[in-house]
DNA sequence: CCTTATGACCGC
DNA sequence: AAACGCGGTCATAAGG
């Protein structure tokens, strides 16, 4: 179901997935099964119409069928430890939403609006005519037939050939125009969603912007936030730190953030038992740097930001359950390296070999990849015919308990927060949740204090065979606040 | 006119 | 057979 909010309107404290999708995402963790309306159609066999009372009466027998599935599968303490006391917090985290400053992005949108012209004026001059470069389909004909550049490999198939970055980087080097269009594809993108945007949505009355954050909104257990979304404002590149620098406090106080570092890593580590990645994090050595050392057999001092490059993309790849062609592709080096890395990767972290084959067997034989506080996300297609099926399947079955499991302990560790900021009376407020990221904002007098507070629970949210690492910083905006 | 699909790109 | 997990938003293009 996706309603849009009406952006001129405040957050109430009603949360509308309650809990009947609550229940149904604990058991069943599938975005679009958890909505009333599926909700109706699987448990009660009828269609919902839309009257509100009705709705309210059919969730209400929904919930008679699913509260006592998840105590029988020894749900209920995720759901009054975790999900349930996190909707109020989340509540007043929409309520409270953080300033903008919308001077600063108009000033940004003028020097965008400038190199963007700037840019599609070169394109259009190689291009020895204006055209929509918003258009792949344009800019496809463009390029590939009109200028000639060569199509990448996997063009054919009748579809339009593909003008996405990976392919236009491949060009760049020997034609300028790829390049061009990259960056004018990279302003366009933050002028219109961020610059241009988010002014709209900042409510009149709080002078701040309200996101929503869905507490079913993603397979893994994740939030998502929406309208607008929070959660993927730009850092990468210097333009679009900009837009990052026009997020800031109430004034007179500080941003306060503070971030886990490799939450999904350590989480590898606790759940493989792998000795190699343990000791790692015991020692609180760089992960990357260690990962490079034991790949390519030199010492740690010996790695260069080469090796630890291709190290970090290994690293991430696991996670993901990598393939040596992604893994080729995202280095750009040839299959056969690719699998080398990935060979030497598991015969110096074995335990992590036997941790993901154990991990897919278990999927395999009962349908469900979980999380450690037992969350449940149906992967059918396990035994699917259907060998990319399959593999996607089994990729899913790997991540799915790094990610959740990340997402359930940072949803606790927003509870403790939260819970410690009222019971100490203070004024610092929860802002954003960015999946290991959280950004408060303090009166000057409670800003260490609070930092520390947050970094400490955060770190002691559980007790791993590793420990948790996080860092917290303090700025006058989010991009400085480090 | 509104809705939906696609391709692209932003984040972790 | 595709090729690395999870999301949301924007512009274009096509459909109802």
């Amino acid at each position: 179901m996706r309603r849009r909010r009406n952006a001129r309107r405040l957050n109430s404290g009603f949360r509308w997935p309650a809990f009947a999708t609550l229940y149904a995402f604990l058991l069943n963790a599938e975005p679009s099964g958890c909505s009333p309306e599926a909700l109706s159609e699987r448990y009660l066999d009828r269609k919902l119409n839309a009257a509100a009372e009705q709705r309210a009466e059919a969730m209400i027998a929904v919930l008679g069928v699913l509260k006592p599935q998840v105590y029988e599968s020894g749900l209920e303490r995720v759901y009054e430890e975790i999900d349930l006391p996190l909707a109020p917090v989340l509540a007043r985290m929409e309520t409270t939403g953080i300033r903008v400053d919308t001077q600063t992005l108009a000033a940004q949108g003028l020097v965008l609006s400038a190199q963007i012209e700037a840019l599609a004026a070169k394109v259009y001059e190689a291009a020895g005519k204006p055209f929509n470069i918003n258009s792949p389909q344009q800019l496809g004909k463009v390029l590939f037939e009109e200028l000639g550049l060569p199509s990448p490999v996997k063009a054919g198939k009748g579809k339009a050939v593909s003008t996405a970055a990976d392919v236009l980087e491949a060009l760049a080097a020997a034609y300028p125009v790829a390049q061009l269009v990259l960056d004018y594809r990279q302003l366009t993108k933050l002028k219109g969603t961020y610059v241009d945007a988010l002014p709209g949505l900042v409510n009149p009355k709080t002078g701040r912007v309200h996101t929503t954050f869905n507490q079913t909104g993603a397979a893994t257990g994740r939030l998502s936030s929406s309208n607008p979304n929070l959660q993927n404002i730009p850092i990468r590149t210097e333009a679009g730190r900009l837009i990052r620098a026009a997020f800031v406090p109430e004034p007179g106080w500080n941003l306060v953030v503070a971030d886990y570092s490799q939450i999904e890593l350590r989480l590898l580590a606790d759940m493989s038992g792998d000795p190699v990645l343990t000791d790692a994090f015991l020692r609180h050595e760089d992960i990357h740097t260690r990962t490079a050392a034991e790949v390519f057999h030199v010492s740690p001092l010996m790695v260069t930001p080469e090796m630890r490059r291709g190290a970090k993309a290994v690293n991430f790849g696991i996670v993901y359950g990598q393939t040596p062609f992604g893994l080729a592709q995202q280095l750009g080096i040839d299959r056969k390296e690719a699998e080398l890395y990935i060979r030497r990767y598991f015969e110096r972290y074995a335990g992590v070999r036997v941790f993901i084959d154990r991990t897919i067997e278990e999927v395999r034989r009962t349908g469900f990849a979980s999380t450690l506080a037992g969350r449940r996300r149906p992967i059918p297609d396990m035994h699917s015919r259907n060998p990319a099926a399959r593999s996607f399947a089994e990729r899913t079955a790997i991540n799915t308990p790094l990610q959740g499991t990340a997402a359930d302990l940072m949803k606790l560790a927003m509870i403790r927060i939260d819970k410690r900021l009222r019971a100490e009376r203070m004024q610092s407020r929860l802002l954003l949740q960015v999946h290991d990221e959280l950004v408060l904002e303090a009166p000057p007098e409670e800003t260490a204090v609070l930092s520390e507070m947050v970094k400490a629970e955060m770190e002691g949210v559980c007790v791993l065979k590793v420990p948790m690492v996080a860092s917290s910083g303090v700025g006058a905006n989010w991009r400085d606040a480090k």
